[in-house]
DNA sequence: TTGTAGGCGTTATCAC
DNA sequence: GTGATAACGCCTACAA
């Protein structure tokens, strides 16, 4: 028994007039042009009968949909919820609502997802999958469709973008590191087809140059994706290829996840034999034992901004695109220590 | 210079056929009404023209949005991004996306988001933040709107839902205590006006029964949400209450991650000095040191029955509703053992 | 200040 | 089997 839902013109009739008339008043951009009077009667039935404007109806004719696409690559890493509460809740206050879209990191599923968004009209994009080159993003431009990028950005900073500010990042680990002792550190790569990858990697190379550090090949290992077996792998490599080393700085914190677990299986402690380091400060990652050492930032803010930044593309503000850094805060927990050299006791890899 | 979309009108005149057409040779349930060789020539010219119906007009017409509405308390509670994606993967299949909404409990913003949806004309409904007796729940059906809900159910199973056995659950984990030679045994209740909170609060107390054990009320706490805080509250409260006890049963991991703090805090260890039992085996959860013993069950699942349960109800199917419980499985970790009393003698497995 | 009319893109219901 | 027509609910020139 399903109750008609109330329409414009049923509050029209209640308030006596048009519903073009009704129409204006509800809308508050038009409201002026109404007059007082009978724009709160309007009001008042629109109210008194429960009514909610068509959202459906209303698209087809405004050409806005007032809803956003979001792909992100897998809201299972802990990284993207707070994003896309931020998100979320930013664009609620201005009406909109987020279709999020998984990607998995594929490409065909990037595209099925892409059209489906363009289909329900999106009017604009929030995207966390940019690879450095992705033919999406100029599909998308050249639809007329505003994009944002957040957590990675393009190779040109030619779209408006939110993002931490990666290698400042990964100089400031390096600098915790050198400062507590370490000289033989070790870096696990992220992939470095995308902006994340690349730049907490240019991060360390020039803390460690700053240091006067060697990088030699046996202490760096490539991650074929930001995830806890491959920072696994990754540590795994390093510690069986013989360059001996104190300290680990990871790409994020999976790969820094993982290093704990090659580190168990060695038969290694952290921080005492190996000091480590990740990136991001995912939630629950100060529950790990030891806590982990990492880069924080506020993921929700990276949501909200990338959401204001939308929003004032879609409110027609032109202009040059933003892009916008967050500065990244080292947060010291349990596990980084000095080097065992240090510490009296002797060195497990017999370092020179 | 956004290109102008193809529309089905483009199409039709590309295979030379009347709009009307065109749309019947386009839809899989008209397609046999039009002869094989116009179909053929119309799916041609769409695939050539790349032709994307638009889903907003025609979702004016059809009065489907082949949108569901996914209510869920906080997408940072780390259950529920592997049951949404479960949802999502699900509902793709069969062309319909989800639109996520955060009650964050509180019910003035979850009747806000609930009328939004409902102005997008969401076909359904899914909810995981049912209360015993909620409005909303009337209210959409009575607006001829399918529910399903998932993880927490009604007070009357008169709604299709989908949920782990929770009373079964903790009878286990209750069994897995006492067989460790556990008897004085603690509980923090989530809260009781949802059904995973009530449940899995009988189940504890029949488990109890069943082993012939008694709960004095100072070996009880009821914690007012599900969080780590009131986890951490809940124990210290018990702790300083000082009923002995030597084993606790956490109404859910959160909680359970709350008894840890407590027990650091006191300078107890667990599991030597109290063993800790969760609920839901959250992501992350194993990671902790000691790993938490818990109930796991397939969160995507959850996501992906919720998900079927909805669509049999678009697709017509009436009948009543269909009540899925998936039964959980005890996950042994380090976070219980026998109690400190037992372990100084050979009773590994033997309880008194 | 308010009413009229037309159309957004699609599909359902008629005719032919 | 196909074409014409109307309508889904709303907004917005334009007319009054």
């Amino acid at each position: 028994m399903p109750e008609p839902a109330v329409k414009l013109r049923d509050v029209a009739r209640q308030a006596g007039v048009h519903p073009a008339t009704a129409s204006r008043a509800l809308n508050p951009d038009t409201r002026l042009l109404v007059s007082e009077d009978t724009a709160n009667r309007v009001l008042a039935a629109a109210a008194e009968l429960g009514y909610q404007p068509d959202a459906v109806a209303r698209s087809l004719r405004t050409r806005r949909s007032h809803t956003i696409g979001v792909l992100i690559p897998d809201l299972n890493n802990p990284l993207f919820p707070p994003i896309v509460r931020g998100l979320e809740d930013r664009l609620e206050a201005d009406g909109y609502v987020a279709l999020i879209g998984n990607t998995d990191g594929d490409d065909a599923r990037e595209r099925r997802v892409f059209e489906q968004m363009r289909a329900r009209h999106v009017d604009g994009y929030v995207l966390a999958t940019a690879h450095l080159r992705n033919p999406l993003l100029t599909e998308a431009i050249r639809a007329g469709v505003p994009v944002v990028l957040m957590n990675r950005i393009a190779a040109d900073n030619s779209l408006p973008s939110v993002t931490v500010d990666n290698e400042l990042g990964v100089r400031m680990a390096v600098s915790h590191l050198t400062s507590l002792g370490h000289r033989d550190i070790a870096c696990i790569a992220g992939p470095q087809d995308v902006s994340t990858g690349l730049a907490r990697y240019r991060g360390f190379r020039a803390g460690m140059a700053a240091a006067g550090l060697d990088v030699p090949a046996g202490r760096l290992a490539f991650a074929r994706a930001f995830s806890i077996e491959e920072g696994h792998r990754c540590l795994r490599q390093i510690l069986a290829d013989g360059q001996p080393c104190t300290a680990v700085a990871a790409g994020n914190d999976m790969l820094a996840v993982g290093c704990y677990l090659a580190l168990d299986e060695a038969g290694l402690s952290c921080p005492a034999d190996m000091s480590v380091v990740g990136f991001n400060d995912m939630p629950f990652i100060n529950m790990l034992r030891p806590p982990l050492t990492t880069l924080a930032f506020s993921h929700y803010q990276v949501g909200t901004e990338a959401a204001r930044l939308l929003l004032e593309r879609l409110n027609g503000s032109a202009g040059p695109a933003k892009v916008l850094y967050l500065t990244p805060e080292l947060i010291i927990r349990g596990s980084t220590a000095p080097p065992a050299t240090l510490t009296g006791r002797p060195a497990q890899g017999g370092a020179g």
